[in-house]
DNA sequence: CGTTGGCACTCGGTAGAATTGACTGCTAAC
DNA sequence: GTTAGCAGTCAATTCTACCGAGTGCCAACG
């Protein structure tokens, strides 16, 4: 009986070759077509030599176990995302043509100017290279260090912190005080949250003078002002790039109008591509990372890791019937490059 | 045979009473249901009190004057970019119903944060406001003055300059060094760009040491990064709201594509609005801005004015057929409120 | 027993014809 | 100059018939 069980379905989640070459060619002709597949173009397709009978008879168990839907009666099959799912599991990675490969190495080779400035056109980059919107989120600096901090006057109680992190990132905080600063005053708290805060982490709490004079008081607000950072966001950026795709690569307004309107927020953007990294998956198809008006979506991430570190991601967005293996290569090459051009390299810019 | 040529053209572009009260009551009827209009629901509209066969001879006459177009023979007429142009001219500016006007000033009551916080969230609300996608263009800082600059040392060979503006704007540069700088140096040439800058504003050219030790290398170094930046962009900040309300507002995919990646491209947004302004416009419709993606649009455009000097601008970008009395009066709400948070109240923050 | 060819059936998509109805332009009368 | 009436136009809609892709089932075959 343990035999039989076995047989019939070897594993949960695994297929017997046959069905696994099967849903595979459904699945790479219905990305390549957008239409639903029969059985007798998948019976003529390469790696498949049985009669389209035999298919039929093997979609209708894929169909059974959840890879296949069949839009209406007389119509043939189309992936559900559990069937994308497998797809992708069983995916031998893929490699870039020469061209795109030229044209991101030509990138790397040529990009210059501020790392925001350098992801936002990784971005551009990556969506052009693949034809979806990508997005591309640098790491918070909560764990960056604090090399610099200075308090600056722009009106008697309007001062401005400006604080310089190890991984070279700039925050400012506005610092309102009820009564009028004058110059020393604001010199001599910068001085002091110098010495106070560098070196420190954003998670470090530090000891901020009790007395209750303007120095103090000014010290006390802009560190309370700078920790208060930590709960909404954590310094990630995101940049995005090609969101105009979406309108190329999705059918239907109301689908359009939902990415788009998830795109919008950043927060939102963020979080996804984290929780798609903190499962360990690089692809989450349709459902897989539960935000409802992105079911139709694709998203792919890859890691962005200098020296071992995690400086950030990059991904991409398409429809469930994405290219996945050129835009799993494309992802892949850029986040290596990214981290390499900001790793060693760096100073040969 | 003046008076005969006064009489049937009164003024190139001024219609009797008759005709504009007809073209008025096409475009405002064309608005609300995106349909061509006919002549007897003119006549039948409140300001009209002729017959449908009069609608129409003066129809005729609008249409050869280039105020309307037919779609097809048997249908109704449809405004051009010229009709539209008379419709706004002659637009007696209205006003935000009062649950928006509390919105709006509930807003500005509230809202806290950086400048660029602030702006961003801006433009959330007037897309909210309107269901337009809207643009927020914060003014560059080319007149502003330095406050402070500041170098710091990331890596031997790789030094951050910081620099503060008057506006409150602060500024990174990425100063990279062919030779191992030590941190007396850095601090060194960090007071003479103090020194040399605060006070002036990017466009006063400075004199910078010419000796070729490693502290006046770095000033040279940063005082040219710093001033390279004006070509490019005068540091001015674009945000844009609802994009997504794109796909709701216009039909046709390609229509929609064409128009998000226009908006992809900040650089392009900022010139059409500054374009728009420096003509002296605050609606610019159809092919009027000239950018021919764009055709299907109309641009609302209104000043941010604190001090008498221009801080920037808000716009909305909608379909020709966008409903532009509450638009215009959204925007110049906002734009009013604006000024008014950032100019003297500021402080009450 | 798995595989295959054959066959009847289903059902979405399309093409054409007929119909509808919302307009117009024109003209003749007021 | 204005209006009612009328004939004409043309997009949109509806209906019908039909086609064909594709299925499920079954009987035959190795």
């Amino acid at each position: 009986m343990a035999r039989r069980a076995a047989k019939t379905s070897p594993s949960p989640s695994d297929l017997d070759a046959r069905k696994a070459t099967i849903l595979e060619a459904v699945v790479a002709e219905h990305i390549d077509t957008a239409q639903p597949v029969g059985s007798s173009s998948v019976a003529h397709s390469a790696d498949v030599d049985v009669s389209p009978a035999t298919v039929r008879s093997e979609m209708v168990a894929l169909e059974r176990e959840g890879y296949l839907a069949q839009p209406h009666t007389s119509a043939g099959r189309v992936p559900t995302d559990k069937g994308y799912r497998y797809f992708v599991d069983h995916l031998k990675s893929g490699v870039l043509s020469s061209a795109q490969q030229y044209q991101v190495r030509d990138f790397f080779a040529n990009v210059r100017g501020e790392v925001e400035d350098v992801l936002e056109k990784t971005s551009t980059l990556l969506s052009e290279l693949t034809s979806y919107t990508s997005v591309v989120v640098s790491a918070g600096h909560s764990h960056a260090s604090i090399l610099s901090v200075q308090l600056v006057s722009l009106e008697a109680r309007h001062q401005l912190l400006v604080t310089v992190f190890s991984d070279g990132s700039v925050v400012k905080h506005s610092v309102n005080t009820t009564f009028d600063a004058n110059f020393v005053d604001v010199s001599e708290a910068s001085r002091q949250l110098n010495a106070l805060l560098i070196g420190t982490t954003l998670e470090h709490r530090v000891q901020v003078p009790s007395r209750s004079d303007g120095v103090a008081t000014l010290v006390r607000e802009s560190v309370s002002v700078l920790h208060a950072e930590q709960p909404t966001t954590d310094g990630e950026q995101v940049f995005i790039g090609g969101s105009s795709k979406v309108a190329e690569v999705f059918v239907g307004v109301e689908t359009v109008r939902k990415v788009l309107s998830i795109l919008e927020q950043e927060l939102l953007v963020v979080t996804l591509v984290q929780d798609i990294l903190n499962r360990g998956l690089s692809v989450a198809i349709g459902s897989e990372h539960g935000y409802e008006p992105l079911s139709a979506c694709a998203v792919i991430v890859a890691p962005v890791t200098i020296d071992g570190a995690s400086a950030g991601a990059v991904g991409l967005l398409g429809p469930t019937r994405m290219k996945y293996r050129e835009a799993l290569a494309a992802a892949g090459m850029v986040s290596q490059h990214l981290a390499r051009h900001f790793g060693g390299e760096d100073d040969l810019a």
